[in-house]
DNA sequence: ACTTGTCGATTCCTCCAAGT
DNA sequence: ACTTGGAGGAATCGACAAGT
C-alpha cells in the first residue's frame, strides 16, 4: 500500500461507485482517504463494462474536493468530498455543480426528508417467478393478484397479472411474503427513460419487473408544508383504466397528463425553483 | 473451519418493434 | 435484410445463516 501522502489510482468497473456490496469500501475510503478524482466511463476498445478511473491519496480528507467528469468530457467539476460522506444514499453518483447547487437550495428549506431506513422507508425488487408461472388471466383459485412492469403507469395501474405464490413457482428475488404484501407501497417500473410509478394500498405483490418502496410505519416526521402533496399521492383513488371505453379512457389519460403537469408545477413552486433551474433539472433528466 | 442453503440484488440474455 | 434499443425475463452471484 502507499505511504502517507502517496497517491493510488486504478481502473475498475463503475459498480464500485453504486453497488451496495461496495458500500463499506466506499465509506472506508471517504473516511480515511482523500478522493482526488473520479472519471466515469473511460473508453477502452473492446471492453463492454462501464468503468471508472479513481485516484485516492493516503491522507485524511480535509475540506477536500473531488474532481469529477464523465468521458469524453475532461472538464472536471470540483465536488466537496463531504457531500458524498454526508448523504445517506452511500453512492458516488455523477453530479455537476449546477445540479448540486439546486440540491443544496432544496435541502436548506427543510421541506424534505429522505426515504431512508431511518425514516422507515425500504426498497426492494419483486419476486422472480419460474417461466410462464405469471399469467395474464386467473387460472386457478390459488393465484393472487400481482403487478408486472406493464401494469404500472404514472399514478395509475392498468390490469394486473396472477401468480400462485409457492416455493416451486419461485426462481429467486424477494420471497418474503410479509414484505411483498405490505399495504402501502409505491411501485416503480424497472425499465423506462423516466420514472413511472404509482401508489397502491391493496397489498398487491410485485414481480421482478417492478421495484417497490414500502413503509414500516408512517414516518413520525411529516412536515405540514408537504401535506397537500402527500395527500395527492397517498389518498388518490387507484385508477384502473382497463374496463373503460376508449373515449372515456382517452379523456382520463388526458386528465392524468394534466394533473401530472400540475403536480410538477406545484413541486417546483414548493421548492422555489426558478425557470432556469427547472430547465437545468429537466435537461439533466434527458428531457421529458 | 468447511459445506450447504436461503435471500435478494445484480448481471446477463432474449424478444421484438422501429429505424435504416 | 440488417441493426439497434427498449422492455422484460432468466441466470448468477455475494452475504449471511445454519448445519456438520
Amino acid at each position: 500500500m502507499v505511504r502517507g501522502g502517496g497517491h493510488f489510482g486504478f481502473i475498475v468497473p463503475d459498480r464500485l461507485c453504486f453497488n451496495s456490496q461496495f458500500l463499506n469500501l466506499r465509506k472506508h475510503i471517504l473516511g480515511g482517504y482523500t478522493l482526488k478524482k473520479l472519471w466515469f466511463k473511460p473508453f477502452f476498445g473492446g471492453v463492454i463494462s462501464d468503468n471508472v478511473i479513481f485516484i485516492i491519496q493516503k491522507e485524511k480528507p480535509h475540506n477536500a474536493s473531488i474532481e469529477i467528469a464523465e468521458y469524453p468530457n475532461n472538464k472536471f467539476e470540483k465536488i466537496p468530498q463531504e457531500i458524498y460522506s454526508s448523504l445517506s444514499d452511500g453512492t458516488w453518483f455523477i453530479v455537476n455543480e449546477q445540479i448540486l447547487n439546486i440540491f443544496k437550495k432544496i435541502k436548506q428549506q427543510n421541506l424534505i426528508f429522505e426515504l431512508t431506513k431511518d425514516n422507515k422507508f425500504h426498497t426492494s425488487v419483486g419476486f422472480i417467478a419460474k417461466p410462464n408461472k405469471v399469467t395474464e388471466t386467473k387460472e386457478n383459485s390459488k393465484q393472487i393478484k400481482v403487478f408486472k412492469g406493464e401494469n404500472i403507469r404514472r399514478f395509475t395501474t392498468r390490469d394486473c397479472c396472477f401468480f400462485d405464490f409457492k416455493k416451486e413457482n419461485l426462481a429467486g428475488g424477494t420471497q418474503d411474503k410479509e414484505k411483498l404484501s405490505k399495504q402501502n407501497k409505491i411501485f416503480l417500473r424497472k425499465t423506462g427513460a423516466n420514472i413511472i410509478a404509482t401508489f397502491d394500498s391493496n397489498n398487491t405483490y410485485a414481480e421482478q419487473s417492478v421495484y417497490f418502496i414500502y413503509i414500516d410505519k408512517f414516518p413520525i416526521i411529516m412536515p405540514t408544508d408537504i401535506n397537500p402533496l402527500v395527500n395527492i399521492r397517498f389518498n388518490s383513488k387507484l385508477l384502473d383504466l382497463s374496463d373503460k371505453h376508449t373515449s372515456e379512457r382517452e379523456r382520463l389519460e388526458e386528465e392524468i397528463a394534466r394533473t401530472d403537469a400540475e403536480i410538477d408545477d406545484l413541486v417546483y413552486k414548493l421548492y422555489g425553483i426558478t425557470e432556469d433551474e427547472r430547465k437545468i433539472i429537466e435537461d439533466s433528466l434527458g428531457g421529458k
